[in-house]
DNA sequence: GCCGTTTTCGGCCCGACTGTTTTCAGTCG
């Protein structure tokens, strides 16, 4: 019995995908492959369990073929078709494919032709200018895989969200400056919200297209221009991120931020509706079999046009959207005017850098009616932890800030409290009893393994006096794994208890991810969207854990921060008395 | 290889751009 995470094995299967296809094999066979992998990284369950009760085939895109393979990788840690297939075509052409501009038909040739297996080889090939002999390559290939090697040896794979949205959102707002463009928006994922993205992606509508383009290239935060058309242009900006803008005219806009924001998966689904109602369906148009061509001018159009209600971008991944739309059944997102309450931050008795009045004013300047102050327990040295004298003497000065809010922002008296290497809490039992909210989070040890760490934070769940489990696995995007937990086990935990899981909107964390604030949903475990401020500018990261929430298909009953105060204290205060 | 209020077999999205080409193949999103 070997266990693996979704992620690693739908990595095997993208492998899988890459090899078929250098070989040739059939298009259809290595998309089925590349739908079962992405399938595998959407499920918020872990597949083992889906394995153990022999329902493999009930995930999207596997079938009995792919699901025999992942049963004999669990039974026996091996693969045999991917051993026989590696034999056949080198698993080290696999990483050619990372070069942008390098495909699998390339690979295949480097392979076939120059007996090229790996990137160093294909480097050195470069360089010493063979790939230009090749039959369908000439200089200007052969300089494009060597500048395509080296920018990837030193560019992080994925941007965050919270470095490239404010760009995005910069070039956005340059564009619409722009004379003569009648609207401009984020495409991609950096629409969608994803929380790492590839590039940033700019849709425009203009008239003129060529003048755009031409001041695009221009503009101080573009570095290089790797190629320019008249509908396209692909830059790197300064930090050396990829960003591309698509010029349209304002008849097609509505396709063509449809078909720029994707994702892929969701497009496909769209197309093959348009397909059965008899028409095909583009970035420029619909197109009938008459050749009759309509332009459709807004999403919304588009949307219509297949028969359904327009989609929130965050949640066009395939993963259920269209048959929810399908049957007007598509959920009432959370949107950050919901959020009534701030329930995890710091203050200058930890490690905040803003006195209590101040975070207390910025909240109500923000339209909180509730806000907890939940500074770090004693045993988090670093972060200058309160030990429970410190509490006391907390307590009279949030006593003496809500004398001066009065009834216009409720103030709690909280802890972030560490759950401890062994499972304890940083507190004894009275100390927390004494408090109004309790978020238990792991800052340290997050390298034990899946079983210690597990523990952990059940027993911290188990505990009444948690309210919430704050930033459950620990991640830092992009350095940073987070614990190896057994979520499953963490769910059926806090499902049990009642806690709350904390959807930490810190674009460095989002945790819980998308995908298991969604299952956490599904399981009837409310959520709770904070910031983690320690400075009242902070506040505003709320819009990453929002729209983070949204792409979880949260609703504003799913989210305590969405509560009337008044439920919330109830809330608060029924687990108060089950404590008792 | 997957999948089905048309189907268990025969489909499976579409177009722009680039480079190396005299009409197209490969890559990308």
């Amino acid at each position: 019995m070997h266990t693996y995470t979704n992620a690693e094995l739908a990595g095997i299967f993208q492998t899988i995908a890459d090899l078929l296809e250098i070989k040739g094999e059939n298009i259809y066979k290595i998309l089925a492959y590349r739908r079962a992998a992405e399938s595998l990284n959407n499920l918020a369950e872990n597949v083992n369990d889906v394995a153990q009760r022999g329902e493999l085939q009930a995930i999207p895109g596997v079938g009995k073929a792919i699901a025999d393979k992942i049963s004999e990788l669990i039974d026996t840690g091996r693969l045999q078709f991917l051993d026989n297939l590696s034999e056949e075509v080198p698993l080290s052409l696999v990483e050619l494919l990372r070069v942008p501009d390098l495909g699998p038909k390339k690979a295949a040739l480097f392979w076939k032709k120059a007996g090229i297996t790996s990137l160093p080889e294909l480097e050195e090939a470069a360089r010493r200018g063979k790939l230009r002999e090749l039959p369908g390559v000439g200089e200007k290939s052969e300089a494009r895989i060597l500048a395509g090697i080296e920018a990837l040896a030193h560019r992080t794979t994925r941007i965050p969200l919270g470095r490239a949205y404010p760009l995005g959102k910069q070039l956005v707002e340059w564009l619409r400056s722009q004379p003569g463009i009648a609207s401009a928006e984020l495409a991609g994922s950096l629409r969608r919200m994803r929380e790492t993205i590839g590039d940033i992606d700019l849709v425009a509508a203009t008239e003129n297209p060529q003048r755009i383009m031409a001041a695009f290239i221009e503009h101080p935060l573009v570095e290089k221009v790797y190629a320019q058309g008249v509908t396209k242009t692909s830059v790197e900006l300064r930090g050396g991120i990829p960003a591309q803008l698509w010029l349209h005219p304002p008849a097609e806009f509505g396709t063509a931020l449809q078909y720029a924001t994707g994702s892929k998966e969701h497009s496909v689904r769209l197309r093959e509706i348009a397909q059965d109602q008899g028409f095909s369906l583009s970035d420029r148009s619909l197109l009938f079999p008459d050749g009759k061509e309509v332009f459709l001018g807004t999403e919304a159009e588009v949307y219509a046009a297949v028969g359904l209600p327009w989609i929130p971008p965050e949640i066009r991944e395939d993963r259920g959207e269209i048959q929810a739309a399908k049957k007007g059944q598509l959920p009432d997102l959370v949107e950050p005017g919901d959020i009534l309450a701030e329930l995890h931050t710091h203050s200058t008795w930890s490690d905040g850098q803003a006195s209590i009045r101040e975070m207390a004013v910025a909240a109500r300047e923000r339209g909180y009616k509730v806000l907890a102050i939940t500074d770090h327990s004693a045993s988090l040295g670093i972060a200058g932890g309160m030990t429970a004298e410190d509490l006391r003497r907390r307590k009279v000065e949030i006593d003496q800030v809500q004398a001066e809010m009065g009834d216009t922002l409720q103030l709690l008296q909280g802890a972030e409290v560490e759950i401890l290497a062994d499972g304890r809490l940083d507190y004894p039992d009275d100390v927390l009893a004494g408090l109004d909210i309790v978020i238990a989070s792991l800052h340290t040890g997050l390298r034990q393994g899946r079983e210690a760490a597990t523990r952990r934070v059940v027993s911290a769940i188990q505990n009444p006096h948690v309210d919430i489990l704050g930033h459950p696995t620990g991640r830092l995007i992009p350095e940073r794994e987070g614990a190896d937990l057994d979520m499953e086990a963490v769910f059926s935990a806090a499902r049990q208890s009642g806690t709350a899981l904390e959807l930490n909107a810190n674009p460095a964390r989002l945790d819980l991810s998308d995908v298991y604030a969604r299952r956490a949903k599904e399981l009837g475990i409310p959520l709770s969207v904070n910031t983690d401020a320690h400075a009242p500018d902070q506040y505003s990261l709320l819009f990453y854990g929002v729209a983070t929430a949204r792409r979880a298909w949260l609703e504003p009953q799913d989210i305590l921060n969405c509560w009337e105060p008044g439920q919330l204290r109830a809330w608060l205060r029924a687990r108060g008395e089950k404590r008792a």
